[in-house]
DNA sequence: CTGAATCCCTGCCGATACTG
DNA sequence: CAGTATCGGCAGGGATTCAG
């Protein structure tokens, strides 16, 4: 973290903690915007257990469409929180595992958790 | 926090952790569901430097529309992030402050800057 | 097995106009 | 001043079908 501003405690000395519009180069609209979506949050819960297949996921979350399954994965992938390998052979397989950056998405969501939790 | 699963270290023991489906009884969606919508961030970053008026938080936030303002108001009001102070006398004024719960979301805003501002 | 393509439906968000 | 009412555009998400 960088210092504080004096006059507003808590909150980023830098200049896009103080945009007066939505902008996808501030880090909070960021994170939100990983983790934005339906069935984001616990794609990612089951990754954190370990590294899974496409149809493994799809057994963990069984209500959960093909589509948007892939959708979820492409997304988490170009955010650099997965990485996908495909196995050569047949049948195709494709094993998706976090990255160490994904891996530190841990910790956020138990932020999230906890405040949720309060009360 | 309750103490961790030994199988799934990092995970909180609580039933709702294990859901195979999205559902409002998660704290994790419950939280992004308070801080979800656009502008939403960035009226609750305002409200935590200090309580404003309705007119106040459209002068920091000009491209913001009434409709969506009162909107986000009203939701966040709802999950009592915010308590609403309506002045007696004309003209009509009306206060928005974080209530303690409310101001507790400066440091779950705080990891969302961190994790997205990294790399 | 791992997706991509298509269709449709819903809900968000913005603009505008109006009221206590 | 502090909202509400109404309308329209657009993107998200689900079901189904098809392909490498």
């Amino acid at each position: 973290m960088t210092h504080q501003t004096v006059g507003h405690p808590g909150l980023p000395d830098d200049p896009r903690a103080a945009v007066t519009e939505p902008t996808p180069s501030c880090p909070v609209e960021i994170t939100l915007d990983v983790l934005r979506g339906r069935w984001m949050t616990l794609v990612i819960r089951e990754l954190l257990r370990e590294e899974l297949s496409f149809t493994e996921l799809r057994q963990a979350l069984p209500s959960l469409s093909d589509k948007v399954l892939a959708d979820r994965l492409a997304h988490l992938v170009q955010w650099g929180v997965l990485e996908r390998r495909r196995q050569p052979g047949w049948p195709p397989r494709t094993q998706y595992a976090l990255t160490p950056h994904g891996r530190r998405l841990g910790p956020v969501l138990q932020t999230l958790w906890d405040w949720g939790n309060e009360l």
